[in-house]
RNA sequence: GGCCCCGUCGUCCAGAGGCCUAGGACGCUGGGUUUUCAACCCAGAAACGCCGGUUCGAAUCCGGUCGGGGCUGCCA
């Protein structure tokens, strides 16, 4: 068994075409079979080596590799269509030779019969059969002598013996003409099967109108690969038993093709964000702490300093429990950054009470003279200074997180002072204490 | 317009004639926990497009209809 993808290059890597490459990557790797990757750059125009490259780096990060093809390479050449022109032309000419093709205005035509019928087996539609009545002569050398894509994708497919094609069901009208060719070539049909597409909020085809759909545009909004994985996984399939949370092993394992849905499936972005927080929540110890600092650094543009670095460390395990995204980090621990610190106005006018105002100088005295500073000592006088005033925790609390972390909102208060520090907390409280 | 595909909660999926007074997940609503925000727990609203047929029995099979989508390029 033998599947393709073969992305054209006029574009970075799509959510759709990811998803594509997945399942036949999936079913690949389910039956021993080989996953080629090839590029479609018959149109010139618009394709670019920038997307090419895209394409290549997203679909390695999104964790599919491939037997044969870009980059690995094989006994097929470059696998780029820019560099097969000699080969379609010189099938075209057959083609014209034998009579199967005209010329019309400098293109070559390839001749639908008249009469007949198509049909096929499709693995996930099931019995389809297309009229030659209503299959259009098509191009399959432009004027320039430049092959479309219905020529180049087929020979290729020939000539890389591919047995079975899973595509997207925007092609699914192609298939009649694909079939002609390969027939005309003499060449054994492969089997064919045409994935539901991915469609947007609208439920129109997934595009560009709907934003920037490109695994990239989702990298860069600290999706993880393993998340995107999962939840592409999710559209048009499921491995049964209610299981929606399973890993590339489990998804190779009950993957089949046979049961991928007909209908299309929206590509619901809540869902992805959920999943991802989960996959975030699942992070070993030093992958969520790489990710953790470098998405920081992203953020801000900068190295952090040491000194910045061990306080995030004391609190990335609280920021990580409380993510949707690798780009939420950054609002999460910027109090703990060497940067310009202000205290939100409007909600320190909430919080700040005559009570919290008492609390935080008792507190802070009792701040200034510990030793340690440790978690559990930083607890201790909170709590017991809260029952010396006869106070509620939120009274007290939420004055004293304003003051040092600038907001209402932040990782667990505890916390947040013990990675800040006792220099640093000492120093934000004083800021907000009235008559000190 | 023509050809083709599709049709279960708002969304993704389960359901392959009786186990369905239709199940799970996201989201949403209410509640609990709680120092904020999350997380977590509990509860709730929410769907078989419609009409016929087959059958003792249909979400499941068939036909029609309506609705949505794709293709209809010297794009892929």
């Amino acid at each position: 068994m033998k599947l393709r993808i073969a992305p054209s290059p006029t574009g970075n890597l799509h959510i759709g075409n990811a998803r594509t490459a997945l399942f036949n990557w999936l079913y690949a790797r389910a039956n021993n079979g080989e996953f080629l990757v090839r590029i479609d750059d018959t149109d010139k125009e618009r394709s670019s080596e920038e997307y090419e490259k895209n394409i290549i780096e997203n679909l390695k990060w999104l964790g599919l590799d491939w037997d044969e093809g870009i980059e690995v390479g094989g006994s097929e050449g470059s696998y780029k269509q820019s560099s097969r022109f000699d080969r379609y032309i010189e099938v075209a000419e057959e083609f014209e030779n034998n009579g199967l093709a005209y010329r019309e205005e400098g293109a070559l035509r390839f001749k639908v019969p008249e009469e007949g019928e198509i049909k096929f087996q499709d693995i996930v539609r099931g019995s389809m059969s297309f009229n030659l009545n209503d299959v259009e002569d098509f191009v399959i050398l432009r004027s320039d002598n430049s092959p479309t894509y219905h020529l180049a994708s087929t020979v290729d497919d020939v000539d890389y013996g591919i047995t079975l094609v899973a595509r997207g069901e925007d092609i699914l009208s192609s298939t009649p003409k694909h079939i002609l060719l390969i027939n005309a070539l003499q060449a054994p049909l492969p089997d064919f099967c045409h994935l539901p597409l991915l469609f947007g909020p609208d439920g129109k085809k997934l595009s560009k109108r709907h934003g920037d759909t490109s695994v990239s545009a989702y990298k860069d909004k600290g999706v993880i690969s393993e998340a995107l994985f999962n939840y592409m996984c999710l559209l048009g399939w499921a491995p049964g038993n209610d299981l929606e949370i399973f890993d590339k092993q489990i998804a190779i394992e009950k993957f089949d093709l046979n049961n991928v849905l007909p209908n299309p499936a929206i590509f619901d972005t809540k869902k992805l964000l959920w999943m991802n927080g989960q996959y975030i929540r699942d992070l070993k110890d030093g992958d969520f702490e790489k990710s953790f600092i470098e998405s920081i650094q992203d953020s801000i543009s900068r190295e952090l300093f040491e000194q910045e670095i061990n306080r995030l460390k004391k609190i990335k395990h609280a920021v990580q429990e409380r993510l949707e995204t690798l780009n939420d980090i950054n609002e999460q621990v910027k109090f703990l950054l060497d940067e310009p610190f202000e205290v939100n106005s409007k909600d320190w006018e909430s919080v700040n009470t005559n009570e919290g105002q008492e609390y935080m100088k008792n507190v802070r005295n009792k701040f200034m003279s510990t030793k340690s500073f440790k978690l559990n000592e930083i607890e201790e006088i909170m709590r017991s200074e809260l029952e010396q005033l006869n106070i509620k925790p939120k009274i007290g609390f939420q004055i004293t997180r304003v003051a040092i972390t600038g907001t209402k909102i932040s990782p667990p208060l505890f916390e947040s002072i013990y990675a800040l520090g006792k220099e640093n907390t000492i120093a934000r409280m004083g800021e907000s204490i009235e008559d000190l």
